[in-house]
RNA sequence: GCGCCUGUAGCUCAGUGGAUAGAGUGUCGGUCUCCGGAACCGAAGGCCGCAGGUUCGAAUCCUGCCAGGCGCGCCA
């Protein structure tokens, strides 16, 4: 459609050029707000009034008859205060598409893409906040894939951290552990963290010289020395390791983890520490509260300095995030090195390190990062990419952007049921926030095997005859499309107070009702063969033939053919959409109302109990359509498509 | 205190300055000799937080107010 519309709009350039002055207003085209006002909208005689102190009307019903020209309209209205409506010639159009094997008329615009998500601190196991990051960093990365865009996908892991010092602290105070016994503790090790992670604040808290302790170990840990630091690396990579087997649950994967004890060791801080002093980015406070620090000044003058060398010389968050994002640029004159990490079939994940490898590919040199982290991070993030500008790198400080979302809060109901103590303040709260601190949260694993449990049932209801291994192939990938579209659904700005009956669900706008739908038409495939021996080639000679006469349908059918034929052109404009919004949630809707005009025409139209050939063709290709358009919108949000369900 | 975000149907949420503000869910009522009922059709349900302003046109932009959330660490 978006080719249909580009050429629209240089059709109406030349026709109208000459007589209006269209260069100085945005040429737009709409869709209309119901079918039988026409199919596309142009909104445009509205501006060229205010310019030509005429009325909108006057303009439109002089231009309409002009329009009548355009190639592959054949009606033009006038509407409303002053629309010109556009009818498309719809024969023609469904002729081209039945023609056209162009997949996506997108582009790509980088040389590169940089996508970080996930980023999980490695000390407990992911929860459902961290759902919502991964899915929307999957979804973004898939669908700048479709536009033809080159891809890297990182996931930043802070091994050397307080978090993972806490679970540390917790094996050698709490237990006591010694590495061996920590590395025989058996699965789920991420689960066994996070009931030890929630232990250790209430302990120190409760026992003096613990916080001298939990620094001393965070030091070893930093400084790579000492049995703390080797249990942090067990501890870190084990979970890490969880992590990623509970994102495949998921479909979602990575190509590089980067780890911060690299970026530590390798003193990734020092070259970006220097350049940000040659070129006074940062400066050193000799007086007041921030005696002994480099800081930073925030180009917002309200807002204080931000420290990025402490007062005793160790650098913070914030001064290793940038250092990091220079390294994502190619902006650092540093690379780590890197060994494989783990196999997904053919795919391999590779991991950083600081010790010199050979043989691997190119990471990084991005040429454009997005990074995806809650909209806490915002004034951390805000800073990273003004520490580029002031780096005097503001190309690179543009193509930065940091991809916010609002938090996952638990319901006072979803905490009922999770059976965790809340506090007295806390129980009067609209939403709690997650806290791995505090234990409070939903683990990913643990709503994945509520949903592959109930998808089971289900399909065992439906299917008996298939093998248990099948049954249970069909239950993950409703409950990894559950998963997705839940998060999905959302635009960014909402927090999405997590309630286990909405996630659960699979009526309605769901994941499973969108592979329900994809599987109906399978099925009316699969019955076409099985009863009429209608193949794969007799539907290709059939999307080649031309002998398609729409005139066939009755006026209503046509109509309903019609709009269905439409809705799916649209797809490349929506990935777009979604891509220039980063709103996928526009993507997702998207494909959910396309199962719904579906799921609508099914009723109505039945496929294989249809007399009349040409009508029962045109139907045949209709669905073929759908399925197609579905299929890639499937793909690109991530939801699996079984066969059977 | 300063900054950012949010307020739309009973509930959960969409809505790109454009035409009669839409979905899901819940409630009520229908569809079934049906290509898969995880479905479809219909009904009821709205001072789009409040008050001004800009505009041919405002849920959308601007200002003020009210209510709620999140940031503003020598934490990460």
């Amino acid at each position: 459609m978006i080719e249909f519309k580009n050429n629209l709009k240089k059709q109406i350039h030349e026709l109208l050029d000459s007589e209006y002055p269209l260069e100085s207003i945005k040429l737009e085209i709409n869709y209309t707000p119901q079918m039988k006002l026409g199919d596309l909208a142009l909104p445009f005689p509205f501006q060229l009034a205010k310019i030509m102190h005429r009325s909108p009307r006057d303009i439109a019903a002089e231009i309409a008859p002009k329009l009548i020209a355009l190639e592959g309209i054949n009606k033009v209205d006038i509407a409303g205060g002053g629309f010109i409506n556009l009818y498309i010639n719809r024969d023609k159009f469904f002729q081209q598409k039945l023609q056209t094997t162009v997949k996506s008329s997108l582009t790509s615009e980088e040389n590169k893409i940089i996508v970080e998500h996930t980023s999980i601190n490695p000390n407990k196991a992911a929860h459902i906040g961290h759902l919502r990051n991964s899915c929307l960093g999957d979804t973004l990365a898939r669908c700048l894939k479709y536009k033809g865009e080159n891809v890297e996908i990182q996931n930043y892991i802070d091994d050397t951290g307080v978090q993972v010092a806490d679970v540390v602290f917790g094996f050698m105070e709490i237990e006591p552990k010694t590495l061996e016994e920590v590395k025989s503790i058996p699965e789920k090790f991420d689960f066994y963290c996070w009931d030890l992670y929630t232990r250790v604040a209430d302990y120190i808290e409760h026992h003096p010289g613990s916080k001298e302790k939990k620094s001393k170990i965070l030091k070893n840990i930093e400084e790579g020395t000492g049995v703390e630091a080797k249990l942090a690396q067990h501890i870190s990579q084990r979970i890490l390791k969880a992590h990623l087997k509970t994102m495949q649950r998921l479909d979602i994967s990575y190509d590089l983890q980067a780890c911060e004890s690299s970026i530590i060791r390798l003193e990734f801080w020092k070259l970006a520490f220097q350049l940000l002093k040659e070129k006074k980015a940062t400066y050193f406070i000799e007086e007041g509260a921030n005696k002994g620090c480099w800081v930073m000044k925030l180009e917002d003058e309200s807002q204080q300095e931000k420290i990025l060398v402490r007062s005793n010389g160790i650098v913070t968050y914030v001064g290793k995030d940038i250092a990091y994002q220079l390294w994502k640029f190619g902006l650092l004159k540093k690379d780590f090195f890197y060994k494989p990490f783990v196999k997904q079939g053919k795919k391999t994940i590779w991991i950083t390190s600081s010790k010199k490898t050979t043989n691997f590919p190119e990471f990084g040199q991005g040429s454009c990062v997005y990074n995806i982290i809650d909209i806490r991070q915002s004034y951390p993030q805000k800073i990273v990419i003004q520490g580029l500008r002031s780096l005097k790198f503001v190309e690179q400080a543009e193509k930065s952007t940091h991809f916010s979302y609002e938090m996952v809060a638990l319901s006072p109901k979803s905490l009922e049921e999770l059976d965790v103590n809340v506090s007295e303040a806390d129980r009067d709260k609209d939403f709690l926030e997650i806290s791995g601190r505090k234990g409070l949260g939903v683990k990913a694993d643990d709503l994945l095997d509520k949903l592959d449990e109930k998808a089971l049932v289900e399909v065992e209801k439906r299917n008996p005859n298939l093998s248990v291994e099948k049954k249970r192939r069909i239950a993950q990938k409703i409950a990894c499309g559950s998963v997705r579209y839940f998060m999905l659904k959302f635009a960014r700005s909402s927090i999405i107070i997590f309630d286990f009956e909405d996630a659960l669900s699979f009526e309605g706008e769901t994941g499973p009702y969108l592979q329900y739908t994809f599987v109906r038409i399978n099925s009316i495939f699969r019955k076409l063969e099985e009863n009429f021996g209608f193949n794969q080639t007799d539907l290709q000679s059939l999307i080649k033939s031309s002998d398609i006469r729409l005139e066939v349908l009755p006026e209503s059918e046509y109509s309903d053919f019609w709009e269905i034929i439409l809705y799916v052109s649209k797809l490349d404009e929506e990935v777009l959409h979604s891509l220039n919004s980063l709103e996928f949630l526009h993507l997702a809707k998207y494909t959910f109302e396309l199962c719904q005009k579906f799921n609508a025409y099914y009723h109505k139209y039945s496929i294989l109990s249809e007399k009349n050939r040409d009508i029962k063709n045109i139907r045949i290709l209709t669905i073929h359509f759908v399925r197609n358009t579905l299929k890639t919108a499937l793909d690109l949000i991530g939801i699996p498509r079984p066969e059977r369900m």
